[in-house]
Formats: C-alpha cells, structure tokens, sequence
DNA sequence: AACCCACGTAACCTATAATGTTTCGTGATA
DNA sequence: TATCACGAAACATTATAGGTTACGTGGGTT
C-alpha cells in the first residue's frame, strides 16, 4: 500500500525554511524533494491554514516561517495534514448486527486507539527545533 | 488510503469456524464476508500455512479450526498476515545525505516504532476465546 | 503601463496495492 | 466416475497518493 510520506516531507521542509532569511519558492522546495511545485503548495497550503506558513505572491515572493521552530510540534504539523487514520488495518463493517464482528471489531479498535494516543503524545512532546538541534548534531559527530 | 481489512475479516471467520462441528467451505465463508471464495483461500492459506487452520478438498471438505480458540492471540494472526507496515506515514528516503532528513526520519521512525510496538503487545494479550466470550456476552446484555 | 514572477486552483494522468473475478487444475469422497 | 472443494494463475476493478498540465490572479520590476 502506498504510504503518505506529506508529513515526512514537509518536516524537512519546515526545517530548512528555517535557514532562509528570505522567501523561498514552491520550485525551489520541491526541487529539495524531488517532486513539482504544485504538489508542494498543496501540502503547504494546510500548514498556512493553520498559521504555520505564510505566503506571498510576486517577485522576491515564496514560503516563509510564521511561527519559531521552538513553537511548532511534529503534532501541529501532523494535525494540519488532516483526519485520517494512521493505521493501514481497517475494519469491516459490513455485517454490524454480527456481534462476533462487533467484538473483533471492538477489540482491534481498543488495541489502535491507544496505539495511536501514544503517538500522538509523543508527537506533541517534539518540537522542530529539537530536529534541527539533532541535524546540527549528527553532523558535529561527523566531524563536521 | 485503502485500508487492509484481513485482520478484521479473518478474526470474524475464525470465531465463527469454532462454531462448527464440520469443516466450512470458502464458499460459505466468503457470503459470510460479503466477498469471494478466492479471498477466502488466499488469507486462509496464510493462517493453514502457520497451523492455525486446516484446509480439505473433495466432499464434506473446507476450512477447520487447527487449535483451540484459545491458543490464538491477535497478534498471531496478524503476524500470519505478513511483515507490510501498520501505519499509513511513510518515510522519505530520497536524500539520505541530508542531515535534516535524517533527524526527522529518525524522531518518526522513534514514535512509530514505540506505538507499533505497544499494539503488537496489546495484540499479545487478546485470545480469539476472549473474542467469543465477548459476543456473547454482548448478546446477552440484550437479553438474547 | 507592460512585463514577469510566484502562488492559487482545477482538471487530468499515473502508479501502486487491496480486492474482486474468471478459469482451469487436482485430490478426495460418494 | 461424477461431483465437490481447494489450489493457483491470470486478469479486472477500485481507491488513493502523487505527478503533470494549464490557466488565472495579484504583486513587484522595469
């Protein structure tokens, strides 16, 4: 199943972006992840949504932060690429008056449900500046 | 995403299998699922091939149940299912030089990893007899 | 003012994986 | 020996992420 690697992707966006004092391009991003311009101001258009972004139009135009590394969570961003769920298992539902599919059904819910409570604390408890900080360090221990 | 629904189908099947005294055919399963008797067999044979079910062919042949309910956790059908990823997030790995790629790879493959972790765990804990158990207790409480 | 730049958006195409379907083969049983 | 049910291959269908093209719009630049 193909997976939706927004999050993955926009993260290092975010991150870089940081390093810019000036607007950076749709272009210049997706040339960065090796995709296409329209695909990135998708995904971006769900970050400015919720103020994380900003953009502008025109020359010495592009994407630029709106909020410091320190104040936006993997959870944040994780939250503004929208609802659906984390989990390639899905349930059936096509039989609700079954209560063996309804206590199967219960019971994998259970089990993803804190699952996926667990990740989203984890996620809250990460800043992006926490990821830059590590970058810096990995190249440090590089010798870098 | 399309989600995969064997777990949850699979695990229906298997609790009602116990209900029988003589083995079932793809055919009646796969009305029991709303599917296909091929489906049936392909995540069937999955299960037969880690002893949890066995197949017959010819007259009073079908699927049988190859140990007690209660010998089998959720986690050991999932894993029948194969090794593919739970989560919908994927990973990028197209720039795996860059150091900012890297950090944010690792602080999701961090929090996925643990919660991945924590369902398999749950999923250890719960027998397909705990399952059964449950429906009828469901019927019960709507004074079946 | 004319031009160019970069985003905004819609429409369409492609790739991939789960699922569904058809078909034929094979062993077991009546 | 006829039938039943699994085994397996090949192909079709469906859903979704992602890529591509095309055109519109507003804001600087010259």
């Amino acid at each position: 199943m193909r997976k939706d690697s927004r999050l993955s992707r926009v993260l290092h966006v975010l991150v870089h972006l940081n390093r810019f004092d000036s607007p950076v391009t749709s272009d210049t991003l997706a040339k960065m992840l090796s995709t296409n311009a329209v695909v990135v101001r998708r995904t971006m258009a769900l970050l400015r949504a919720q103020g994380y972004v900003h953009s502008a139009k025109g020359h010495n135009g592009g994407w630029t932060l709106a909020k410091p590394l320190a104040e936006i969570s993997l959870l944040d961003i994780h939250s503004s690429l929208g609802e659906g769920s984390v989990f390639t298992i899905g349930l059936t539902d096509e039989h609700n008056s079954c209560p063996i599919e309804i206590a199967v059904n219960k019971a994998l819910q259970d089990v993803m449900g804190e699952a996926e409570q667990l990740m989203l604390k984890r996620f809250a408890e990460v800043t992006l500046d926490t990821l830059e900080l590590e970058s810096m360090n990995h190249l440090k221990d590089l010798g870098i």
